[in-house]
DNA sequence: CACGTGACAACTC
DNA sequence: AGAGTTGCCACGT
């Protein structure tokens, strides 16, 4: 798109953006798709966000459809909260269930628009 | 279920 | 320029 440099946090935010409503993902899939080399990556670049962002930040999970932990446990609540909002169902055990709320990722025309390419290979999972 | 292991980018001195 | 610091993971055993 642009000659700017664009970071990977940078990429991986713009993936979360495309998260619909409603929809959440993983912090795997994000790394995956925007090329990060590691899932970890894309919890450091949630956790680098400003608190005003209008990057939905709330819709990404860990694979097991729940809530990553942080500093401040009432983070976790207010999370969980967001979601609920949005319409997103938690089960009993305090997980989303990925088969219905998981997101199936970017639109290829948005990929392609944006000059992502996705790796054949998902790194480490 | 509790571990250990694999694996990084951005920022601040 | 370079070392040190800091962060919301995934998976196998």
């Amino acid at each position: 798109m642009s000659e700017e440099k664009e970071t990977v946090y940078r990429k991986m935010l713009l993936v979360v953006r495309e998260i619909p409503l409603g929809r959440v993902a993983t912090y795997g899939q994000i790394a995956w798709i925007a090329g990060a080399a590691s899932p970890r990556m894309a919890g450091y670049a949630l956790g680098g966000l400003p608190a005003d962002t209008d990057v939905p930040w709330q819709r990404v999970v860990n694979s097991k459809g729940g809530i990553s932990p942080r500093g401040d446990p009432m983070a976790t609540d207010r999370q969980r909260q967001m979601l609920v909002e949005e319409g997103i169902l938690f089960q009993a055990d305090g997980r989303i269930d990925l088969d219905r709320f998981g997101w199936d990722g970017p639109d290829p025309e948005w990929l392609e628009a944006n000059d992502f390419t996705l790796l054949p290979w998902r790194p480490r999972s």
